[in-house]
Parts: structure tokens; C-alpha cells; sequence
DNA sequence: TATAAAGTTGGTCGGTCGGCCAGTTAAATT
DNA sequence: AATTTAACTGGCCGACCGACCAACTTTATA
């Protein structure tokens, strides 16, 4: 038989209100979107969110941070599980694309946050443990070891989750026929992370270009 | 002696308000600003904006031409003029950099534009030709054939962008002493370019990852 | 100089916003 | 069963928004 629903659940009309709120703000972002747009979205009177979470910024808050924990999570697992090997390193840096690519609220939401200004707590806590794998794989003299740690990993963080903010942007210029590219949007995910993965590690350079740079050095 | 000023002249007003949108809409985004603080930070009165611009949506629409008019002139020059050889495309490269880094507002701009989903054209413009340059680069044999070039524009473009964008992301991880990148950030910029071009261009493994990966496959 | 056109102004309107409050209902506590 | 606590509701308020308009002033035209 089915479980007769809770008729007064705080915490079940929190997360409905949560879930609502995430969905509208990342698609129109905060100042865009009102109280009264919410409540309808969630159900419930504009006044039961303010009994929940008070102002409206602090609703914003709220989704940003259940939304930034997940994120925080998985990807400090990624970071600290992987071991040292070139295989392992590959992967743990797919799942964060992987990641962004399943999450798109999330690279939303992050789009908003940055632009309005947040002072983003994820990129301080992940840049060092991403920095830190990067310096192993250094002083293990799989990676080169005149690059700086920080740099590289702020190389990779750019351009995957620009790929995710700005496809607007790229869609475009790689739907023409010619370039094999005008299949699902998976498709292009792949082809982008192979491709970007094979410069980051192995360079744009053929052999003989890279020799002639380094003869001319 | 001094020119008198010219108390009526529509195409100077129409200039003086668009700086001061300009100013606002790109320091806080378009709902955040009102058409009266606007006014107040152009200095005529809010009347006179709708007389130019008509309303407060077709305002922001002339800031992001007008910005968007001058960097796109400003990277065709660049795609355009240099020519194909390693150093030149090397520093159409670097052009395109330094302009970010002169137009904060511009990075700003774009940002909003991107967040809020705007069909960007710059870049539908700009990419068939940035892909051209590579193009030519992989026929001539400099860079690797098996790449493909809009994705590997992507990959430059995005990773510059963010680089700018998210500069609030990246400060707090790079700013600690030990790594010196606390200076100004000048040379911060400077220290990730030249990083990003060394890992674009050559990839991060040693030759001796590059040789045993090459080996395996 | 007469007249039209364009630049500029202050004032105001309907509408929406976030937030508040008094009151109601269900659940928990004693 | 009585009482306290907390979830929930409808209505309302002042503030602010973008847009509009009638009037006024300067410049261009004939």
C-alpha cells in the first residue's frame, strides 16, 4: 500500500524548495527569477520560504552550497583515491569532465556565482589537491618538471569547464558537416576531452617541430 | 582659446551613456543596475536614455555591440595579418591574450552575455578563421594532423577566457608565497601564458612518458 | 525671421518586487 | 486532554522599477 503522504515534513519541503529554487536559478540566474516563481515551481506560498530560509539571498546560498558540497565531494574522492599512474591521473581528470557534463545545473550555477563575484571556497580547497598530483607525477618524471603545478591545473580546469559554459558559443562554428562533429552532444563531449587530453599531455608540436624548437633554444 | 562645449550633441551623449552602462553593466549585470543609476553615473537624466536607446533592454544590447564590434576588429586584424610561421602564430596567439588582459570589461561582458545566454556571433566569426591558422600549420607539418583544429581552438580559447574570468577562483590557490606567483598580476598573466603555450605546443610528459606511451599503443 | 526638428527635462503611472504579520492548522510534548 | 511548538497560509505594505508623456529649450532648415 502506498504511504500516505506527510502532510508537515520540514525537511521534504526544504529540499522541494531547494530543488525548485536550483532549477530556475540556473537557468535565469538570481536577480531573474522572484520568490513568487519559486513558490509556484515548488508548490508551496511565497511565505513558507521566507519561514524556511528567510531572505531570498539566502536561499541562493542555500542551493549554492548543497550544490558545491556534491561537487566538493566527488571530486576530492577523484582526487585522493586515484594512485599515481598515468592511467589512474587519465581517469581521475575524466571523471571531473564527466562530472561537469552530467551536472549541467551545477556548471550554471557556477557560471552565476563567478560572475556575481562569489568568492568561491570549491577552487581553494581543489586546486591544491589537484597541484599536489601533478607535483608527484613530476618528481616521478612522468610529467616535465620546468611547468608550474598551479598554472598547469588552472590550463585544465579552463578550458573543460569553459567547454560546458560556452557551448552557445562553440555550437556554431562545429556543427558544419565537414568536421564529423555534428552528432550528439555526447559525441562532441568525447571528441573534445580526447582531443584536449592528447594535446595537454603530448603537445600540438609533431617530433620534428619540437625538435627544431628545442635546437633552436 | 578653448572650445566651447557643445551643450546638444546627440552623438556625444549617446557616447556618455554607453560608457557609463558599460561601466555598471559590466561591474554588476544587466538586472542588477537600474536605468536611474545609470543616469546618475552618466550625468543627464533618465528621460534622455530612453530618448536614445528606447528601452533598457536595447541599452545593453548597443553596450555588447559596441564592445564587441572593437575586440572582434581587434582579432580578425590578428588572424588575418600574421603569417604562417611558428613565431607569428605564436604571437597572434599572444595578441589575443593581451587583449583579454586590456579589457577587463570586455571579459566581463562576455561573461554576462555567456551566462545569460546570448547567441554570441564574435564567435561564429572568429573560429573558422582562428581554425584556418591551424590548419595550415597541420598541412605545412608543424602541427599533428590527428588533431582536429575547432577543437583545439576550443581548448585555447577556453582556457585563456577562464583564465580571466575566474580569476577570483584561481587568486586564493595561487597565492601562496612559496610558489612565486605572488607578485603583481602582470606577472601572474605573464607566468600562465607562457606556461599554458609551453604545455599547448609541447605537451606535459617528458620525452621519456612520450616515448614509453607511443611504445604502448 | 518663421518654422520644423531634435535634444532634454521633471513628473507620474501601473506593475512587480521582497518582506512582514496576524491568524490557522497540524504535530509534539506533558 | 491540555498546552506548547512549529509548519503553513493569505493578505498587505512600502519601495522601487521601467516606461511614458507633456512641456521646454536649443539647433537646423527654409
Amino acid at each position: 500500500m502506498a504511504v500516505k503522504k506527510q502532510r508537515r515534513d520540514a525537511a521534504a519541503t526544504s529540499e522541494q524548495i531547494l530543488d525548485a529554487a536550483e532549477k530556475l536559478f540556473s537557468e535565469h540566474g538570481f536577480a531573474h527569477v522572484s520568490v513568487r516563481e519559486i513558490s509556484e515551481e515548488a508548490g508551496v506560498t511565497k511565505s513558507l520560504i521566507h519561514h524556511h530560509f528567510g531572505a531570498k539571498e539566502a536561499l541562493w546560498q542555500a542551493v549554492k552550497e548543497r550544490a558545491f558540497g556534491a561537487y566538493l565531494n566527488a571530486q576530492i574522492d577523484a582526487l585522493t583515491n586515484a594512485e599515481a599512474s598515468d592511467g589512474l591521473l587519465r581517469s581521475s581528470i575524466e571523471m571531473y569532465f564527466r562530472y561537469l557534463e552530467a551536472n549541467p545545473r551545477l556548471v550554471r550555477i557556477m557560471s552565476w556565482a563567478q560572475v556575481e563575484g562569489d568568492t568561491n571556497p570549491v577552487g581553494a580547497r581543489l586546486m591544491p589537491l589537484g597541484a599536489a598530483r601533478i607535483r608527484e607525477a613530476q618528481e616521478q618524471g612522468r610529467f616535465r618538471s620546468d611547468l608550474n603545478p598551479e598554472l598547469t591545473l588552472a590550463v585544465f580546469i579552463g578550458a573543460t569547464s569553459y567547454w560546458f559554459q560556452a557551448q552557445g558559443l562553440f555550437a556554431a562554428a562545429l556543427d558544419c558537416p565537414n568536421n564529423g562533429l555534428s552528432g550528439s552532444s555526447e559525441n562532441r563531449n568525447k571528441a573534445f576531452i580526447d582531443n584536449f587530453l592528447n594535446i595537454f599531455f603530448n603537445g600540438l608540436f609533431t617530433d620534428e617541430a619540437r625538435a627544431n624548437q628545442q635546437g633552436a633554444e
